[in-house]
RNA sequence: GGGCGGGUAGCUCAGCGGAAGAGCGCUGGCCUUACAAGCCGGAAGUCGCAGGUUCGAACCCUGUCCCGCCCA
C-alpha cells in the first residue's frame, strides 16, 4: 500500500478520509471520560445559510485546534449544530408562499410552522453537509438545532427563571421596528450607515401670535406627532419662550416650549429642537423628563396614524413630502442644508427602521452583564486577542435592556399566558387554568423570541442543561468559544450572561475571536456585492487542505484578512510538496525492515534533522498552544520545505542510494531517521491539513501495527530535547553556507551545473574548528554532491592563483575559473561583499566603543556583539586576501 | 463625538526594544531519476510623517496625516 506514482489529487481522496475517519470514529467524544476533557461548540450557522468564506475561516480555526487537542491526548469534542434563524428563515418560506400567491395569515400558524420544517427537513441540513467537506472533526452524533425539543426546554427554563428572578418584564417602551418584516428588533439588529440627507428647518408660531420658533430636521413627517419644542434652559435666545405654547400648524392641537439641558445643544441648528416623545429615543427621554404627551403618528406599516389628521393613511415618504409641501404653502418653510446622520436599517432586510412605542418583553440586562464583566476582569475567562477585552466591557457597561420578542412565528413561542382577569402568566408547561381567578382558556402570548436568546444558552444547552448530563458534567465549562469579533455583542456577551446566570459558570475560559475575510480589494464580502468567494469552489480547484493552509495562515492576531488567490495556490504547491517528499521516502525507504530510531547518531545530517525537528515541534506547540496558527503555519511550512525537502532529504540520497554492504549501517540509520521525522511532520501538519496527511499516513509502513486506526487519533510529537544538538545544528549551518558560496560563484559565472568543480578549502588557522570535522572525507564528499564540486582542503600559502574567493563562515573557499575567471566581474563582487562586512564591522564598532553601551547593555547582548565583530573581522580578511591573490593576476 | 485596529520590499502580510523577514511577483540559470505544481542563484525597503524616551526604536511615549472597523 504506497502512493506509488500518483500525483497530488486532492479530489480523489478527500472524501474517503473524511469516510473513514467517521467510520474509526476518531470524532467522538466521550461523557465521563478520565482524560481531561476539551470542548469547543460550533458557532451555529444559520441554516438558510450557505458555507461562506466565514464559515470556512470558522472552521479551519476550530478544527485546526481541536485536531491538535485531540492528539495531545485530550478527550476532544467539537460539538456541531445550526440555528433555527427566526427572521431569515421566516423570510425565505414567506418568500416562496409569495410566489405562490399566498401569505402565512391566510395559512395560519400552524400550518405556515408545518411549512418552515418542511423547507428545514430539505434544505436545513445543506450547512451543516458542507462542513464536512472542509474536514470537520465534529461529533456528529451530537448535532444540535436550536429549536430542537431538548434546547427549547432549556429556552423555556431560562425565561421562566429570569422572570422569577425579575430580570424579565413586559412593557410599552420605544423599540426599533422594522415596517418590513414588522417585528420589533434589538437595538444591535439595527445598523447604523452614514448618510447625506436633508435638514430641513420650518417654523412653529406660538400659540399667542407673538412670534415663532424656528426648528431644524432630518424626518419633517414626525412633526405630526411632536408635542414640544426643547430649547436649552440657559439659551438667552429663547430664555422668555420657556413655557410658551405652539400652535401646531397643522394639527388642531397645541404644545408647550420646554427648557432641556440634555437633549438640546444650543450651538447646533437653531438651538431649538422639535420633539416627537414616541418616535424618537433620545425625544423619547424628553418626554418622560418633561412629562410630555406621546403621540403615535406612524403604525405598524409607517403609515400614519389617525392622529396626523389628514395625513392619516400615508407612508413615511409620502407623508414627509406632503408635509413639507403643506409647510411651504403655510409660508412657514425656513431653508434646507445638507446634512450628514446616521440611518438605521434592519440587518436583514435594510428596511428603514422605525422607532416605534410598542408593548414588548424586555430582559433587564445589568444584573447580567455585573458578573459578566467580573468574570473578564479576574480572569475565570479571557479573551484573545486581548484587545477586544476592552470593547467588551464598554459594551456591558453601557449595556441597555433587550427586546427579546419578536412578532415572528418561526421561533420559540414566549412561554407566558393571559387570563382575562388580567393575569399574566410565566411557565415552563402550558397553565391549564389561571393561578389566580381559577377560570382555563388561557392565552399564550402570541410573539416568539429573539433568535439570540437561544443562541445565548448554546454553550449548555447543547449538552443538556437544564439537566445535569452526564455530558453537560464532562463538558461544561466549555473550553474555547472561538468565533467572528463581529459577535462579540450578539453572541459572545449573551452567552456570558446566560451562562453566569443559569449555570453560576463561565460557558467558557477562553474567547478566540478572529477578523473578517475580505476580498482582494479588501471589501467585505457580500452576496449581493456579489464579490463572495465561494470556499466549495475553491477547495474544488486547489484542494481543501490549501484553503485551510491558507485561512490559517492569514488568521494573525484576529485581523481582517484579504483573500488573494495567489496565495491559495501557493499552499497548493505546498501541498504538493509535501506529497511528494513523503512519495520520495516510500522508494527511498526500500522494502526492507525499517530499523528503529537508534539512540545516537552518527550521521551529521540525520542528528540536524532531528534536532531541527524537535525545534520545530517546540515552535508549533507553542503556537497552537497561543492560538497563534499563522506562527503555527510558518514553521511548518519552511520545516517542511526548506530544510526537511531542500536541505535533509539531498543530504540523505547518497547514504540511501548506496549499496555496498560497508554502507549498510549507514544506510539504515539514514532510513530509520528519514521514516521518523517525515512520520512526525505528518503527524505536526495533520491539525491543519488533516486530508493529505492522513491519506499520506494510511500507506506508510510500520514495524508492526500501526499506533492508531488513524493519524487524526494518534499523538502529538512531543518536545524531547535530548534530540537537540546544537553542535550539529552549526556544523550543518556552515556546510550550507559553504555549498551556498559554491552555487553563488557558479551561478555568477555562469558555470554549467553538470560541470563538477574542483573547490578548495583552505585551512585558515581562524576557523580551525570547522577544519577539525569538515575535512571528514565523508562530510567532503557528502556536502560537495549538494554544490556538484569535489571539495579538497588545501594550506593557507596555498597558490590560488585563478580561483574565484568565498568565504563560508571563516572558511575561504576557492572555485578554479581555469580559463573563465573574468578579473574585473570578480573584484566587483568581492568589493560589494567587502563594503557590506566593512559596514557591519563599522557599526559594530561603534556599538562597542560606545561606554554606555558596555555599561548598560546586558552582559550577552555585549558578548554577542563582540563575537559579531570577531566574526565580521575574519571574514573582513579573508576577502581581502581574496582580493589581494585577484590583484596578483593582473 | 468616543473607542479600537492598520499604514514595513511592486503585491499580501509576519516581526512589536539588540539593529529588516516570509510568500507571491520580478530576474538570471537549470527538464539534476520525489516534485517544472520543481531546483539553484539574484535584485529589491531612510519600517506613514515629526518630535521625544533609551547605550540602542519598525517596536515604547507625544503629536500629526491617511485607511478601515465599532459604539453614540
Amino acid at each position: 500500500m504506497t502512493i506509488g506514482n500518483r500525483p497530488y489529487e486532492p479530489e480523489s481522496f478527500e472524501s474517503r478520509i473524511y469516510q473513514l475517519w467517521l467510520d474509526r470514529k476518531v470524532f467522538e467524544a466521550r461523557d465521563g471520560d478520565e482524560r481531561p476533557p476539551f470542548c469547543i461548540v460550533i458557532p451555529p450557522p444559520n441554516i438558510t445559510g450557505a458555507l461562506h468564506m466565514g464559515h470556512a475561516l470558522t472552521a479551519t480555526i476550530q478544527d485546526t485546534i481541536i485536531r491538535y487537542h485531540r492528539m495531545l491526548g485530550e478527550n476532544t469534542l467539537w460539538l456541531p449544530g445550526s440555528d433555527h434563524a427566526g427572521i431569515a428563515t421566516q423570510m425565505v418560506v414567506e418568500r416562496q408562499l409569495a410566489k405562490e400567491g399566498t401569505n402565512r395569515h391566510e395559512l395560519g400558524r400552524e400550518s405556515f410552522l408545518e411549512r418552515v420544517w418542511e423547507w428545514r427537513k430539505q434544505y436545513g441540513s445543506r450547512i451543516t453537509e458542507q462542513h464536512k467537506s472542509l474536514g470537520a472533526s465534529v461529533d456528529w452524533r451530537r448535532e444540535r438545532f436550536t429549536l430542537d425539543e431538548g434546547l427549547s426546554r432549556a429556552v423555556r427554563e431560562a425565561f421562566v427563571r429570569l422572570w422569577e428572578d425579575g430580570l424579565i418584564y413586559r412593557a410599552e417602551r420605544l423599540i426599533q421596528w422594522c415596517p418590513r418584516c414588522r417585528t420589533a428588533l434589538s437595538d444591535l439588529e439595527v445598523v447604523h450607515a452614514e448618510t447625506t440627507g436633508e435638514l430641513w428647518s420650518f417654523a412653529y408660531p406660538l400659540a399667542d401670535g407673538s412670534g415663532e420658533i424656528v426648528v431644524a430636521t432630518t424626518r419633517p413627517e414626525t412633526m405630526l406627532g411632536d408635542t414640544a419644542v426643547a430649547v436649552h434652559p440657559d439659551d438667552e435666545r429663547y430664555r422668555d419662550l420657556v413655557g410658551k405654547r405652539i400652535k401646531h400648524p397643522l394639527l388642531d392641537r397645541t404644545f408647550p416650549i420646554v427648557g432641556d439641558a440634555i437633549l438640546v445643544d444650543p450651538k447646533f441648528g437653531t438651538g431649538a429642537v422639535k420633539v416627537t416623545p414616541a418616535h424618537d429615543p433620545n425625544d423619547f427621554e424628553c418626554g418622560r423628563r418633561n412629562g410630555l404627551a406621546f403621540i403615535k403618528m406612524l403604525d405598524e406599516d409607517a403609515k400614519v396614524t389617525a392622529a396626523g389628521g389628514t395625513f392619516a393613511g400615508l407612508d413615511r415618504q409620502a407623508a414627509r413630502e406632503a408635509v413639507q409641501e403643506r409647510l411651504t404653502e403655510l409660508g412657514l418653510f425656513r431653508g434646507t442644508k445638507e446634512h450628514l446622520h446616521a440611518v438605521g436599517r434592519c440587518q436583514r432586510c435594510e428596511t428603514v427602521v422605525e422607532p416605534l412605542l410598542s408593548t414588548q418583553w424586555f430582559v433587564k440586562m445589568q444584573p447580567l452583564a455585573e458578573p459578566a464583566l467580573a468574570a473578564v476582569r479576574d480572569g475565570r475567562t479571557v479573551i484573545l486577542p486581548e484587545m477586544w477585552t476592552k470593547t467588551y466591557f464598554h459594551w456591558l457597561e453601557e449595556i441597555q435592556d433587550w427586546c427579546v420578542s419578536r412578532q415572528l412565528w418561526w421561533g420559540h413561542r414566549i412561554p407566558a399566558w393571559y387570563c382575562a382577569c388580567g393575569e399574566t402568566v410565566v411557565a415552563r408547561t402550558t397553565p391549564a387554568a389561571c393561578p389566580k381567578c381559577g377560570k382555563p382558556g388561557l392565552r399564550q402570548d402570541e410573539d416568539v423570541l429573539d433568535t439570540w436568546f437561544s443562541s445565548g444558552l448554546w454553550p449548555f444547552s447543547t449538552l443538556g442543561w437544564p439537566e445535569p448530563t452526564p455530558a453537560f458534567r464532562t463538558f461544561y465549562p466549555t473550553s474555547v468559544m472561538e468565533t467572528g469579533f463581529d459577535i462579540l455583542f450578539f453572541w459572545v456577551a449573551r452567552m456570558m450572561m446566560m451562562g453566569l446566570r443559569m449555570t453560576g459558570e463561565v460557558p467558557f475560559r477562553k474567547v478566540v475571536l478572529h477578523g473578517m475575510v475580505l476580498d482582494a480589494q479588501g471589501r467585505k464580502m457580500s452576496k449581493t456585492r456579489g464579490n463572495a468567494v465561494d470556499p466549495l469552489e475553491v477547495t474544488a480547484k486547489y484542494g481543501t487542505d490549501a484553503l485551510r493552509f491558507t485561512l490559517a495562515s492569514y488568521s494573525a492576531q484576529g485581523q481582517s484578512m484579504k483573500l488573494d488567490p495567489k496565495r491559495i495556490e501557493g499552499y497548493r504547491f505546498f501541498c504538493n510538496k509535501i506529497w511528494n517528499a513523503v512519495r520520495f521516502m516510500e522508494t527511498a525507504l526500500g522494502d526492507d525492515p525499517i530499523p528503529p530510531l537508534p539512540d545516537h547518531r552518527t550521521d551529521l545530517g540525520n542528528t540536524w534533522i532531528l534536532h531541527r525537528l524537535d525545534e520545530t515541534t517546540a515552535a508549533v506547540r507553542t503556537a497552537l498552544d497561543e492560538f497563534r496558527l499563522d506562527e503555527a503555519c510558518a514553521a511548518l511550512y519552511s520545516f517542511t520545505w526548506h530544510e526537511l525537502c531542500d536541505w535533509y532529504i539531498e543530504w540523505t540520497k547518497p547514504a540511501l542510494y548506496a549499496r555496498d554492504p560497508a554502507s549498510a549501517a549507514h544506510r539504515d540509520e539514514t532510513r530509520a531517521v528519514l521514516r521518523h521525522v517525515v512520520e512526525a511532520t505528518l503527524r505536526l501538519l495533520h491539525p491543519v491539513v488533516p486530508f493529505l496527511t492522513e491519506e499520506l499516513w494510511q500507506t506508510l509502513p510500520w514495524a508492526g501495527d500501526p499506533p492508531a486506526p488513524a493519524l487524526a487519533a494518534a499523538t502529538y510529537p512531543t518536545v524531547d530535547t535530548s534530540r537537540r544538538s546544537p553542535e550539529a545544528a552549526s556544523r550543518f549551518q556552515l556546510l550550507r553556507d559553504l555549498v551556498g558560496t559554491v552555487r553563488s560563484v557558479r551561478a555568477e559565472y555562469n558555470i554549467p551545473p553538470a560541470t563538477r568543480l574542483d573547490v578548495r578549502i583552505v585551512k585558515v588557522p581562524e576557523a580551525a574548528e570547522a577544519v577539525g570535522w569538515l575535512l571528514a572525507p565523508e562530510i567532503l564528499v557528502r556536502t560537495g554532491n549538494l554544490c556538484g564540486a569535489d571539495l579538497r582542503a588545501v594550506d593557507p600559502d596555498a597558490d590560488l592563483t585563478g580561483h574565484a574567493i568565498g568565504v563560508a563562515g571563516k572558511l575561504p573557499v576557492a572555485v578554479p575559473l581555469a580559463g573563465i575567471v573574468d578579473v574585473a566581474a570578480e573584484r566587483v563582487r568581492h568589493d560589494k561583499e567587502l563594503h557590506k562586512v566593512d559596514k557591519e564591522i563599522e557599526g559594530l564598532e561603534k556599538r562597542l566603543a560606545n561606554r554606555e553601551f558596555i555599561a548598560k547593555a546586558p552582559a550577552e547582548v555585549v558578548e554577542e556583539m563582540r563575537e559579531r565583530l570577531r566574526h565580521a573581522q575574519d571574514r573582513r580578511t579573508q576577502i581581502a586576501e581574496a582580493i589581494n591573490r585577484l590583484s596578483q593576476l593582473v
